[in-house]
DNA sequence: CTCGTAGTTCGATAATTCTCGTAGTACGGT
DNA sequence: ACCGTACTACGAGAATTATCGAACTACGAG
């Protein structure tokens, strides 16, 4: 049970919380990450952005992106493919992942 | 030392770092103040919107957010009153508020 | 099938932090 | 001067979370 390709979990957009968008967006690492992926585009492996922490670090920090609703991941190979929720995001609070993306670092 | 009509300490503008204000907002108790200040507008005392909370606990969430550069906290007598950064948190991320405070809940 | 790469899961530890109660300070009124 | 109100400070407990290492699963390449 729980084979790397099942669908992982994600929140329908109406499940999506802002305590927990904030929460997901405050850590200086998840910040990060939401950042490059927001730099890089569309589709980037979660391990291709390189963090200073270690893999199963990495691995709770993308699941917290997940469950709060700021990322989807999808399998592909043996990688994981994280995307930015951005539509969603734009159409619950339009405005905010724009502004916290460009605020200055 | 340390009197009450001392000038509380507060971030200039140019030190509020994104990553304090989100972690400020992120917590329920402190986004129901920051909503309820937002919603009876300018420079509302600290005491007069209830809380599920202690008054210690309560100055503790004040004190964080007037640390993250969220809201201006200034001495009125044996009161405090406290008014949202509107104008700093609007000019270094333009939307984000708004889009904050006028998200569902 | 075996190996290497990518990522997860589990258990443990350390650091935050939310919360409270008690004790104390400041200010305004009587 | 005394009292009540508003809030702070300190110390401590409970809960959350960030971090790691080790062991594990999944997939693709050879």
């Amino acid at each position: 049970m729980g084979t790397m390709s099942d669908a992982l979990p994600h929140p329908d957009r109406a499940d999506i919380r802002i305590e927990a968008v904030l929460h997901a967006l405050a850590d200086p690492v998840r910040l990060h990450l939401v950042r490059e992926m927001n730099r890089i585009g569309t589709g980037c492996a979660c391990g291709a952005i390189d963090l200073p922490v270690t893999k199963s670090t990495r691995t709770h920090h993308i699941r917290t992106l997940r469950e709060a609703g700021v990322i989807r991941v999808t399998p592909e190979g043996t990688s994981r493919i994280a995307t930015l929720r951005r539509d969603d995001l734009d159409a619950l609070y339009p405005g905010m992942l724009d502004a916290i993306l460009s605020a200055e670092h």
